[in-house]
DNA sequence: CGATTTTGACCGGCGC
DNA sequence: GCGCCGGTCAAAATCG
């Protein structure tokens, strides 16, 4: 397996052309960090022994996208200030281009249950399209948040039907409901508005992932407990979207964006993110009858070589270690 | 009745 | 300019 997993992304990497290799070797080799892999020309002197597969799940996780960073969020907050009072991210966003190819990656999924599992996210379908030599009809979903541009393709594989060929574009600005029902177990009354939901949620979630979310329970406590109207506090509660934006947490509390800023999108950016979209829900909701397949994931290279790529497949158990141990 | 999906129309980029 | 193709829009249908 963990030769396989080493193979893959050694063969993934020098098949990458040069620029994209180097953004690769970006995602691959933090500068403050011992180096896993080698790069193409430098890449046949390391032992593949040394290179723990589960260490390198996690790096390619944390690195090819671990959430919105300072930069995306402060730029969509200045392009949403400067139009219309920040409620309209995703055409500011797409004007700006800030949804460029790089915020792109595919994910080979292997579905379940003729099911594609829950990401966390809340995805309104806005198309769907017959592709030209493909059996399959492409699908188009949009993040339902209206301030999010977050989109998604979903095309079943042609080669296995059994696997979906997710492509994510855009960043999500907010947390996912998992997230944002359990940092309201506290407030009694959003629980009592959100009971059903939140029960069903919570019955999905494992225990351990309640345990990585710590301190964005703490922020959101912080958010709850911090001087706003409690006329706004109520809205707040009673939104119908129940997603927790980091628009608000900064609107709302703009001594937090100039303090504490830094500290709080490194908290929040450190469990969530676009790949945690997909990742986890291979933790939130495995498939309860295993897929026969005994094929390991790996990642691999997809064909358009623009886009980061990711193979997974949910009756592995060894790459869901290390997701877990890398994201909980 | 609001939210979501379906589906044909429309639009823009690209190659010829 | 024209046609092809992928992506998006938006009205109608469907769902819960």
């Amino acid at each position: 397996m963990e030769d396989m997993l080493d193979e893959s992304v050694v063969n993934w990497l020098g098949s990458l052309e040069e620029e994209e290799e180097f953004i690769m070797q970006d995602v691959l080799f933090d500068t403050e960090q011992v180096p896993l892999m080698t790069t193409t020309q430098q890449r046949p002197t390391e032992p593949k022994s040394q290179v723990r597969s589960a260490e390198l799940v996690n790096m390619l996780i944390s690195k090819v996208y671990s959430g919105p960073t300072i930069g995306d969020i402060e730029s969509a907050l200045s392009l949403s200030c400067s139009n219309d009072g920040g409620r309209n991210y995703r055409s500011a966003l797409q004007e700006k281009g800030t949804s460029t190819k790089m915020d792109k990656y595919t994910l080979r999924i292997k579905t379940c249950d003729n099911g594609v599992a829950d990401d966390g996210y809340k995805w309104r379908k806005y198309g769907q399209k017959l592709i030209k030599n493909s059996p399959n009809p492409r699908s188009y979903y949009r993040c339902t948040n209206p301030r999010c541009n977050a989109k998604k393709q979903v095309e079943r594989s042609t080669e296995d039907p059994e696997t979906v060929i997710v492509t994510y574009e855009g960043l999500h600005l907010h947390f996912t409901y998992s997230h944002f029902l359990l940092s309201q177990k506290n407030d009694q009354h959003a629980a009592s508005l959100n009971a059903v939901k939140k029960q069903k949620k919570q019955t999905e979630l494992q225990p351990k992932e309640s345990e990585g979310q710590q301190p964005m329970q703490q922020i959101a406590q912080s958010i709850q407990n911090t001087e706003q109207p409690q006329q706004n506090k109520h809205l707040r509660a009673e939104e119908s979207y129940q997603e927790f934006c980091l628009e608000d947490i900064l609107l709302e509390n703009p001594l937090m964006r100039e303090k504490n800023i830094h500290g709080l999108l490194t908290d929040v950016q450190r469990p969530q993110g676009m790949l945690e979209d997909v990742v986890p829900l291979m933790v939130r909701k495995p498939c309860s009858s295993a897929t026969p397949s005994n094929e390991p994931s790996y990642f691999s290279q997809e064909s358009s070589p623009s886009h980061y790529s990711l193979f997974i497949s949910p009756s592995s158990s060894q790459i869901d270690k290390g997701i877990l141990s890398s994201i909980l």
